[in-house]
DNA sequence: AAGTTGTGCAAGCAAATGCTTGCATTTATA
DNA sequence: TATAAATGCAAGCATTTGCTTGCACAACTT
């Protein structure tokens, strides 16, 4: 347990995701986010400790409450490793088009 | 086991990236992928698996060999998912930024 | 035909993950 | 001060994950 904690896993996890959505817009206290799952606060309590050890959402406390507060910057380093790739997925896309067009134009042609 | 298969999940592992990062620049027979890396060949065998089980790689039968395929677009969900945080975590830097142009200016200022 | 190469399938296993419930602790409120 | 609210901590548990090893099998090579 305790392994590494990296931005991939972080966000592998669909409830830690809504997490996130949820949190991007306000600010929240844990107990009105973990209100909105069906599952128990400390399930969710769990969720946000990972996303805080990952540096994708801080937690300052405000009296009794913790106030939970995103922090996205992180999800730069997801961006980046995919970006790197998008070039080489959107080629495939261009010459799958083009074939298309190609097809289309012959069978306009031999029509 | 067989759980849903998201690209989420998929490149939550660090393996799974790296054989992606290989596969992207050429198509690779599975043992030349698993020759690079320092586990069993199953090892990597399953994780193609999973890999192509989302849609990220696609594997085609040539003689007795197995040919992997990058098959990127798949990425875009993620991707997507992302960007649509993009202006709140950059909004965040611009004012950090801006606080810490402020600073500089006072220290100047002061000095 | 016999051997080598590339791969799949299946059983087994330690560790990680995602969740629960119960109890303790701090802070506000009546 | 007693009570409620917001949370942490810890033990327990089923499932998933990532890996291994052993065996089977199809496809090339000699």
């Amino acid at each position: 347990m305790e392994a590494r904690r990296d931005v991939f896993q972080a966000i592998a996890d669909p409830t830690r995701r809504e997490i996130i959505g949820m949190v991007a817009g306000q600010s929240l206290n844990l107990n009105s986010i973990a209100g909105n799952f069906g599952m128990s606060r400390q399930a969710i309590s769990l969720h946000i400790r990972i996303l805080t050890e990952c540096g994708l959402i801080t937690v300052r406390r405000q009296g009794r409450e913790r106030i939970c507060e995103a922090r996205l910057d992180q999800l730069n380093e997801v961006s980046a490793w995919i970006e790197q790739y998008r070039r080489h997925w959107e080629r495939r896309l261009d010459s799958l088009e083009s074939y298309l067009d190609q097809l289309k134009k012959q069978r306009q042609d031999g029509k």
